[in-house]
DNA sequence: CGCGCCCGGATCACGCTGTGAATTTACCCG
DNA sequence: CGGGTAAATTCACAGCGTGATCCGGGCGCG
């Protein structure tokens, strides 16, 4: 596979560039001598770092604060609008596309309906081809200033090079997608510059991305944020980056068995967490237990569902299953975290989390779950394509804003 | 917690030694002319690398063979003697230790029995030091030859720095063990090197990690090793390293839920994997539909089953559970391998292997299912210690064979 | 038997890195 | 206007990997 790649002296620049850069990005602006201790580097290299950082127009000065009595400290922050980013929502129902400035701050959106069932892949190519373009014009950003593009898509994506497509490739059931070249079919249309970075990567990891970077998993090194909506899925992250397993399949959490040979599942299996507590599985035990609901959609019907007087022993059953659910997951992964998101999760969130909490502390080790916190989300679900956008975002730091051109070939999932 | 800590030029150097000492380890005496691609470093730093490897001891030169018509390359390889390991499994019913070369070649061995029951964790201690003492006598090897001593114990290992104890604590309900800050009691002892490294770990886990290195995980990058015993547990292995988790306790397969309100489980909780397939409970289950056997320990009990005609059903049973319980992690961790192992496991493997990956693919996605194959283990349950003394090689190889004195705590789980 | 060839391995000049002390810069205060 | 102070830069130094060059051992050809 891989062959190993370590080098040379120049790799030690790269790297405390990134590891300025990040510094910088996260923890706010500070002066050159904060920095110094805060990445474990000498003063002159933190000169050095800095000026060609500056040089390079990726970081710029933030006004200064005195220090008493003597030259005062110029703060250094990243500078927004150095390159921009692009995230892509590829729903069930809907394609949506948002330009970002480096600190995600939304630019420009556009979102475009998607008919029903399957959707051809060629149209859904052209239709984030065209919304690309659509808000980079919007937002007059020049299309090489895009750092990169994240996609969060519906389905499976597989990173290995299985198959002879270079690039992601996508296994989407929910819309009738089987092993499509996303990746390499939107670079053939030729639009994008060749050597943008293009990640593509679950919808549900993008979601789960958003939370770890910008909402209830902040801080944290490992968590996993679980998804609740139709389905139910999770995002496994490890030591700070996301947990991919071989071909990037990992954190299926919602077709995890909770009862061998129960509900039959849509995937196809008995007795999956999803059976239980998935939304659309859950409405449809409403319905064999009486419930109705006059909803169109699942939200509201879902709404209904909890202001249900009579639901009760339901909701207290499903918390009970999820709680066993999120129970596998401390005890498997040991998590500092847990966060319960996902449009179902919100809104169910409020009702099941305490009786959750309590079947979690009761179906899992006692250890592993007194090192952990379950909370509830605190993004909706539109933040996938911030999600989406973080991956280009976490590459561009990694690399310390260098040029991105070499080597390396440009992956979905490459940390 | 830990601070960001990355450093100079010199680390590029640590790095490239270990990259070779790694390289020539695994994959056997190489010259240095094929040890150039290998590494991806030019001649002239595999010359430098190397050759301070051979003054350092940590290298030798293995023969050479002919190159039609050219000089003959010298091969290189591993010093196995510049230094030993030592490998330490503690046991519910007894403590061993054994001392091996750095090819992990066995030296010598003791076996010190323990009455039943709680163990007095000073008294586990002392047998611990005094085994050492032993095998080092035996094999005529100077304490300070010792690169590092590997240590499973029956419970869960936090590494984390809670409770103000320096090191590994060790959290095991089957010994009666709660907190037991093992490492500072062998520490505050006194007899061995004060800055000799010390690697406390789950056994379970070890003897994943042996069957990684040298058993049927061999290659695989990220799998997952079951070990069924009288318990259940698991050890995973993501990206060559196992992962840990927050606190190290990752990885606690068989308490995972596999069927909500189930079989009442010791651990407390009801229906977990444990509950079923574990060796106490199989035979438990055996009991209770009319089952019975002669033999005093679970071992030939459990044969007895095997030979019973009329346990079919409940071995089919098992198999789905198990199934089951495998495609959870199929489906968490989507590994490239899974092994079955542990002395149940083995002893079961040859019966239930075929229906569990049955059971498995009918669980787990086919995705990630596809991706996965299922194998048995191939080492037995003595291995704990060959695991055990892999950790601190780990170490020594990641650190290029460095004198180990500075920084860095020296911590279980330390990667 | 001797010569030339060929290839593995060592050497060396070069460009690059981070370090840390000395130096310069910028601002406040009296 | 000059002294004091702390931030930021500069600079000599040691160390690294690279890749061209050099050395030397053994084979095959004449």
């Amino acid at each position: 596979m891989a062959g190993p790649r370590r080098r040379t002296v120049r790799d030690l620049r790269r790297n405390n560039r990134a590891t300025v850069l990040r510094k910088l990005y996260f923890d706010g602006p500070l002066s050159r001598q904060e920095l110094g201790p805060l990445t474990a580097l000498s003063s002159g290299s933190i000169s050095n770092v800095v000026s060609e950082l500056v040089a390079d127009g990726l970081l710029e000065e933030a006004g200064s604060v005195d220090s008493d009595g003597g030259r005062p400290r110029t703060l250094l922050r990243v500078a927004p609008h150095c390159g921009h980013l692009a995230g892509v929502d590829i729903g069930e129902t809907r394609v949506r596309v948002e330009l970002f400035d480096l600190t995600l701050n939304e630019l420009a959106c556009v979102d475009a309906p998607l008919p029903d069932g399957h959707h051809d892949a060629q149209d859904v190519v052209r239709i984030v081809a065209s919304g690309l373009a659509q808000v980079l014009g919007e937002a007059k950003v020049a299309p090489d200033a895009l750092i990169g593009v994240g996609i969060g898509v519906p389905g499976i994506v597989d990173a290995s090079d299985a198959g002879g497509a270079v690039g992601a490739v996508v296994h989407g059931q929910a819309i009738g997608w089987d092993a499509v070249p996303l990746e390499a079919m939107l670079r053939d249309r030729g639009e994008l510059p060749p050597e943008l970075p293009l990640f593509v990567d679950n919808g549900a990891k993008t979601l789960g991305l958003a939370e770890m970077w910008f909402g209830a998993g902040r801080g944290a090194r490992t968590a996993v944020v679980t998804l609740i909506g139709s389905g139910v899925g999770a995002c496994v992250i490890a030591d700070g980056v996301p947990y991919q397993g071989s071909s990037g399949s990992a954190g299926e959490w919602g077709h995890t068995t909770l009862r061998v040979g129960g509900r039959r599942c849509r995937c196809g299996a008995r007795g999956c967490l999803e059976a239980y507590v998935g939304a659309e599985a859950l409405l449809e035990r409403w319905r064999e237990s009486g419930g109705h609901w006059t909803s169109t959609d699942e939200e509201g019907a879902l709404a209904e569902l909890l202001a249900d007087p009579g639901a009760g022993e339901l909701l207290d059953e499903t918390a009970e299953f999820l709680g066993a659910g999120i129970a596998d997951l401390v005890n498997l992964f040991n998590p500092e975290r847990i966060v319960v998101g996902g449009w179902a999760g919100l809104l169910l969130g409020p009702r099941l989390l305490e009786p959750v909490r309590r079947a979690a502390a009761a179906y899992a080790l006692r250890h592993p779950y007194a090192q952990t916190t379950i909370e509830l989300g605190r993004l909706g679900p539109d933040a996938v394509t911030v999600g989406a956008a973080t991956l280009p975002l976490a590459r561009f730091l990694a690399e310390g804003g260098a040029a991105i051109t070499s080597g390396e070939p440009i992956v979905s999932g490459a940390s």
